[in-house]
DNA sequence: CTAAATTATGCAAAAAAATGCATTTTTTAT
DNA sequence: ATAAAAAATGCATTTTTTTGCATAATTTAG
């Protein structure tokens, strides 16, 4: 037997038992377990288990949960949308789209909020379900994997019949031509149509966000009341968007 | 039993019961107390757990993240919901309710199967939103807060415009005169919908809840086509459910 | 404070691993 | 094809790790 058949049947064995024994594995494969604890070693060296006294482990942890939502950048993020959390009032009726600073901003409202929020994403209706105050309304319809949004013509007719006090909307890509620009066409649409149910329109995200594009348009610039940015409302780098008028936070 | 089972077996049973008794421990796994006191003072060593006198506690009371779902007893959900994989084919339209028995199914099914799944529940479409090939239909509505599903009318009517295959129904209480039972009215009320808009039910649970029974009625018994648990299909326990006509897997 | 329960410590037996070495098998170079 | 080199394997020996027990120390509850 062949050390690379070995090998394969140690770790067919481990992944079927999530460990495997020396000593077994020296009577299955009848060979001393001198070997087998070379084998080990051979294995564990390429990350492929782990070694342990009396045999073996898996090394890898379950395949990438998909609830272990990982947010870049947190604090960051979470220093944008703090400033954004005095546009928040009882009573509101708010529509918020998915990404993940708006889930920061999710995390962070307070307690004491009661208001009304409209989503189609998954992770900010996981989020804001544990919100004692918020009546949360999700925007049921066809799911897109990636991005755990809903997306298509259900989405569109259930945001068609409701008027937002306010919106907050993600943001793929900004800059002063295009306006608001979108990676997929289908989160485009639902975009413009949340934004046209809301009398007022906030966009938060990252500098580094500014002056970039995607294929899909969601809305000019103009049609966004306010932004909120890491940078200083008054910083230079914002100044072609202040002279459009969109209220800078 | 290796070490690093023992740990690993410590740390689960931490998280779900919040503590760990030195004694039970050494009665769970058929050890000396010594050996786990040894197990414990690595765990700590490590970080893992805080040992106390008598036991351990967990480490940190982590500001209770709603994307940490834990499911207990989570090995022997996987054992009664892996039965029912067999009843999925490509093709089907696929209604599933909440609950952790669920999560636990929507976990296994095979990365191949093609079919439609409508869902309620936050925690289940977050799992299926990345199953390469299923179609997956959010319903959507009002959250209700504690279970992470939708309620009310919305849903209702998304439900009785549909026609599923089949149907998997979580179960809170079951038991032969009354049928399935509920906690909640408006999801007694939202599961009689998804019983109604399928041609086959399947109901998956511990055998522990057979002959329990809550305040509002889902349906009867014999409404379910199929139903799963721990126990053997001939087993006794299982004799006055099996006389009424359903299937036991 | 006292008694019971729990834990720490030292120790010995058993199990597993590491190490060096001899033998066999495989690979490589000529 | 053949000899030398390298690798693999098993065995004996030593070392390390694990484990349970006895005993002493500590903690807890009344």
């Amino acid at each position: 037997m062949l050390k690379a058949e070995r090998h394969k049947y140690i770790m067919t064995k481990l992944i079927e038992d999530q460990k495997v024994i020396t000593a077994d594995l020296a009577l299955d494969l009848d060979l001393s377990e001198d070997t087998i604890r070379r084998d080990l070693n051979d294995l564990d060296d390429k990350n492929l288990l782990k070694k342990v006294y009396g045999g073996a482990i898996q090394t890898v942890e379950k395949p990438s949960d998909v609830f272990d939502i990982v947010i870049t950048a947190e604090e960051e993020k979470r220093k944008i949308v703090s400033k954004a959390l005095s546009l928040l009032h009882d009573g509101q009726v708010i529509i918020m789209s998915g990404g993940s600073t708006n889930l920061v901003f999710a995390k962070l409202i307070p307690s004491e909020l009661k208001a009304t929020i409209y989503t189609y994403s998954l992770p900010i209706a996981m989020q804001l379900s544990q919100h004692p105050n918020i009546d949360l309304i999700f925007i049921g319809g066809k799911m897109q994997k990636n991005a755990m949004v809903t997306i298509g013509m259900d989405v569109i007719q259930v945001l068609s019949k409701i008027k937002a006090d306010i919106c907050f909307i993600g943001a793929s890509s900004i800059n002063v031509k295009q306006g608001l620009t979108e990676v997929g066409y289908e989160v485009s649409i639902v975009k413009k149509a949340m934004i046209d149910s809301s009398d007022k329109v906030i966009s938060m995200f990252a500098s580094h966000k500014l002056n970039t594009k995607m294929p899909h348009i969601v809305c000019d610039f103009n049609q966004l009341d306010t932004i909120v940015t890491d940078l200083d409302p008054e910083d230079s780098r914002l100044d072609e968007y202040r002279k459009l008028g969109v209220f800078i936070l």
